[in-house]
RNA sequence: GGACCUUUAGCUCAGUUGGUUAGAGCGUUUCCUUGACAUGGAAAAGGUCACUGGUUCGAGUCCAGUAAGGUCCA
């Protein structure tokens, strides 16, 4: 066996494990009856991504999921891949095009694709060959991406289906058209953001009474040459002369008529809005009511048409606004300006002002909205932190038809074809319907000379809300029963963000519900029982981090520096469930020297005796002698139980970071602080080292496989330094972690229970010790190994401390002699075990005394306090006695002490 | 406008169904190269638990309200 070096180098181990990982096909998720199935798809990243924080975060907790559900026996299985993401990736190709001066126009629609496959080919999927540097042990053989030619035809099969069903028409409605783009975004993609502006009054001139004006507010002046009426309220006393007659438009001057519409509010400006239907979903609205046509004048990239008029036409839509507010002061039309802040509706990708434009789009009515909510409501599925089903039903609840077409070349082209000839701009409603002139199906028609298809291609979400099950190779049922569909759907656990929600998640399970297991119960039918939402990284001063400002540390930098497990403990140690992280490089550090931590208590072990027997657990149980087990025994032996099962119970509540800290708080402190520094001197003593040593080794080994899903290097490798496993097994794929009952029952098998007075005995050491130790430190003898101590034991722990057992406890209580016995002018310390009397060089009695009398001040005043709530009847009569009984030990635990500080301060005269 | 979240030590956060003297990590200060680890060890300082009421023998925890910050929806 090589002997560990001084500090843990991750480099070269994480490279070693993880191609023996591949190499042994440790990640392959397999169908085995005998074996629970546990399966996590992954939120597919875009094929255009790179790491970031955010996907570091998700992607360790599913990594953690899918590795404790190997340990616990599962045949589990993570099912990777990426998105094709339509807008993005064809911006990165069409951004490459314009450095060579060209357009996607240029190239043609099969030529741009080709160059977008082609790049997807050398640079997409990055991100995946990341995670792995990230140690996630995805099933790569499985790998999809939504482009795939079985994953499109699902897309389409799916198309056609919802289209058959009538989920699915063609409507020219209002859309959140986005002008970078040139495309359709549907509402989730739109982000409101309040933007400063102005906001200006506007005199519309009544055309058959000169002078008389209707005043407007808008903040879109530019828009103006498309009023095509004006609207009042019906009630409105104002206006009731006027309804019906008509005003002068005061751009592209035209008369247009004044109606009247309970849509307006009256309480907005002067009670007068202006309509202009193609350019505003409400005005939209209006004008349908009222039958009037929409003037638009607007080109798609918004720029001003024809039809804004002259001295407008060709402007940009910014430089518009400001041309028409001079024209409109010009000829005395503006009657105000004044400063404004407005919420305006912004593309998520592209990051422009949105227009909402009318356009011919496809349109889905959402299936199963109703199944939806119960499937959540009844907790079929559960979504962890819980509040998030609100905003789920809430969603649901208001559901909006969802816009499903996108004016892009980069997606799944929809499989709608229309006889050559015929006008996609002015087809009825009966004409979609007529197969002779709209064709609707999966491989298109027999004569396609006769046809042309659809230019626009599905939003990128109408394929991936298919992930679930597309992935598992429906709806090919060959490809589905090779996948293991049977046995992996539904899926168990969803990590992703909550700001997917709406975009995904819900849209997942109403794919889920209508196209798998037709009749069968909901529970079948879902996609996953459970939803995890992480929350989201924040850099320290609180904001998100993004690629503008900077504030996103590299994660790749980050493996470097502090290894792939540090990385991993430390961002899953500060990501309370539920809650934003705010990120912190010192946490990350700390992850990496925490490993350094169990780097070192493995050496600790190794350089302490040969490695004996450690190849299953009863092996290692075996060498343990309970007759031999002391207080510390018993005590380490306590805390090992109550750290497995908290564990246990963070795993059923999805508390990763209370997990990673209880396994941090045991191993650094309870194992390392002070388990291997009591096994210093037991390690120098025959009759005890063995006993000592194989206590050791079933810590290290428990450890090693709890803190494996976290850490799954450094605990692979030490897994094997220590001799757990042999030399063709390993920890990933072949350890079984023990739960609590089951190890306290092999505990049990081989004669071993925990004496819970014995592992408060030690407790009560743990915490004398560092009593004695800050009064030495008080005292001024910080640091110093004293030459001799004695004590005084409380007669309560005499039995635990005796004087030969106390000759172990030298090294802590630093002194070369600790002994029984008392010391007249020395430092004193009380504690709950006994009574310590240090000698110093230069007694200062009245030091002694202050410090003393100090320290029963404070005695007694909790002393007062604790007396006050037993005097009080109320309490008395009505809390509980197992608090009454605290209570009353507390005080006389606490009457003993000022009795022995008493004796002290009495003593030295 | 509606819904939800947050407010505890200088910073980031724990704190189960109310119950002894409110915890951790980092940071700060002091001491220690002793033999696993200085990526370490020991100790200390630091908190009117945002505020105001209420329920209770007892409130960081439950209830009502207020304030500040944040997120989502309209």
């Amino acid at each position: 066996m090589a002997q560990i070096t001084k500090s843990y180098e991750p480099r070269d181990v994480e490279k070693k494990w993880y191609a023996a990982w591949q190499q042994a096909e440790c990640f392959a998720g397999r169908v085995d009856p005998a074996r629970e199935p546990y399966a996590i798809v992954i939120p597919p990243p875009n094929v255009t991504g790179v790491l970031t924080m955010g996907h570091v975060l998700n992607n360790t907790l599913q990594d953690i999921l899918i590795r404790r559900a190997r340990l616990e026996g599962g045949s589990a299985m993570w099912l990777p891949g990426t998105d094709h993401a339509g807008i993005a990736t064809q911006s990165v190709v069409e951004r490459e095009l314009r450095k060579q001066k060209k357009n996607r126009r240029d190239l043609g629609r099969e030529k741009f694709l080709e160059q977008v496959w082609q790049w997807r080919e050398e640079k997409g999927g990055m991100i995946l060959k990341q995670l792995q540097a990230l140690g996630a042990s995805a099933d790569w053989a499985r790998t999809q991406f939504t482009m795939d030619p079985h994953y499109s035809r699902a897309v389409l099969k799916v198309f056609v289906d919802l289209y058959r069903k009538g989920h699915i028409y063609r409507g020219k409605r209002m859309v959140n058209w986005c002008p970078a783009s040139l495309t359709a975004l549907s509402d989730e993609e739109v982000v409101m953001k309040p933007v400063k502006g102005f906001i200006y009054r506007v005199r519309y001139e009544l055309a058959d009474q000169p002078g008389r004006f209707i005043e407007v507010k808008t903040t879109r002046p530019e828009t103006i040459p498309g009023d095509v009426a004006i609207a009042v309220h019906p009630d409105d006393p104002r206006y009731q002369d006027v309804v019906g007659r008509k005003v002068w438009r005061p751009l592209n001057r035209a008369a247009i008529p004044i109606i009247a519409d309970a849509a307006v509010d009256r309480e907005f400006g002067s009670g007068a809005l202006k309509i202009t239907p193609a350019h505003d979903k409400v005005d939209f609205e209006i004008g349908l009511r009222h039958k009037l046509e929409p003037i638009d004048v607007l080109n798609p990239d918004a720029t001003l048409n024809d039809l804004a008029g002259p001295g407008l036409a060709g402007l940009e839509r910014f430089a518009g606004r400001k041309r028409a507010v001079e024209l409109l002061r010009e000829s005395g039309a503006l009657a105000q300006e004044e400063a404004y802040e407005n919420n305006v509706g912004y593309s998520e990708r592209a990051d422009v002002p949105i227009e909402p434009r009318l356009t011919w789009q496809w349109w889905l009515k959402y299936p199963r909205v109703e199944e939806a909510k119960a499937a959540v409501r009844d907790g079929h599925i559960r979504f962890y932190p819980e509040r998030w089903s609100k905003v789920y039903l809430h969603w649901l609840e208001n559901i909006q038809d969802w816009c499903i077409s996108r004016q892009l070349w980069w997606g799944h082209r929809i499989p709608v074809w229309y006889a050559r000839g015929l006008d996609k701009e002015k087809l009825t409603e009966a004409d979609l319907a007529d197969p002779a002139k709209v064709h609707v199906s999966l491989d298109g028609p027999a004569d396609p000379a006769n046809w042309v298809q659809e230019d626009d291609v599905l939003d990128t979400w109408a394929s991936s809300w298919l992930w679930p099950f597309a992935t598992l190779g429906w709806p090919d049922e060959e490809a589905m029963a090779k996948a293991g569909f049977d046995y992996y759907y539904p899926t168990t656990t969803l990590v992703t963000g909550p700001d997917i929600i709406f975009f995904w998640v819900a849209r997942m399970i109403m794919a889920g519900l209508e196209f798998i297991r037709p009749g069968e119960p909901l529970a079948r039918r879902i996609p996953f029982k459970q939803v995890y939402f992480t929350g989201i990284i924040r850099d320290a001063q609180g904001r998100k981090m993004s690629k503008s400002l900077g504030n996103s540390p590299d994660p790749l930098d980050l493996i470097e520096r502090y290894g792939a497990d540090g990385l991993r403990f430390g961002i899953v140690s500060i990501a309370p469930q539920g809650q934003d992280i705010r990120f912190q490089e010192d946490r990350i550090e700390s992850g990496k020297n925490f490993c350094n931590k169990l780097w070192n208590a493995c050496r600790f072990r190794q350089m302490h005796g040969g490695i004996a027997d450690n190849s299953m657990l009863g092996a290692v149980l075996a060498r343990l002698e309970p007759a031999k087990f002391d207080a510390d025994d018993h005590g380490v032996l306590d805390r090992l139980l109550a750290t497995t099962r908290e564990v246990d119970r963070c795993f059923t509540e999805f508390e990763f970071s209370a997990a990673a800290q209880a396994i941090y708080g045991f191993f650094w402190n309870d194992f390392c602080d002070w388990y291997v520094e009591v096994s210093k001197a037991k390690l120098q003593d025959e009759a005890t080292k063995a006993n000592c040593l194989a206590l050791q080794d079933l810590v290290l080994r428990q450890t090693l496989m709890q803190l494996h899903p976290f850490a799954p290097f450094i605990t692979e490798e030490l897994w094997h330094q220590l001799g757990y496993g042999s030399a063709d097994s390993f920890l990933i794929r072949d350890a079984r972690i023990e739960s609590t009952s089951q190890l306290v029952e092999a505990l049990r098998l081989v004669g071993l229970r925990v004496d819970l007075k014995a592992s408060a005995a030690s407790r009560a050491l743990q915490l004398s010790a560092s009593k004695y130790r800050a009064d030495k430190a008080a005292a001024g003898l910080a640091g110093a190994r004293l030459p001799e101590v004695y004590f005084e034991v409380h007669p309560a722990h005499a039995a635990f401390f005796t004087a030969a057992k106390a000759a172990q406890y030298a090294r802590i209580f630093e002194t070369e002699v600790f002994r029984p016995g008392t010391l007249a002018n020395a430092v004193n310390s009380v504690t709950a075990v006994a009574t310590f009397y240090l000698p110093r060089p230069a007694t200062d009695t009245g030091a002694e005394r202050a410090r003393l009398q100090k320290e029963r001040e404070t005695v007694a005043k909790h002393i007062a306090a604790t007396e006050a709530r037993l005097a009080n009847q109320a309490f008395v009569s009505k809390a509980p006695p197992a608090v009454l009984d605290g209570a009353r030990k507390q005080l006389a635990d606490l009457q003993a002490k000022q009795a022995e500080i008493d004796r002290l301060i009495g003593g030295l005269g």
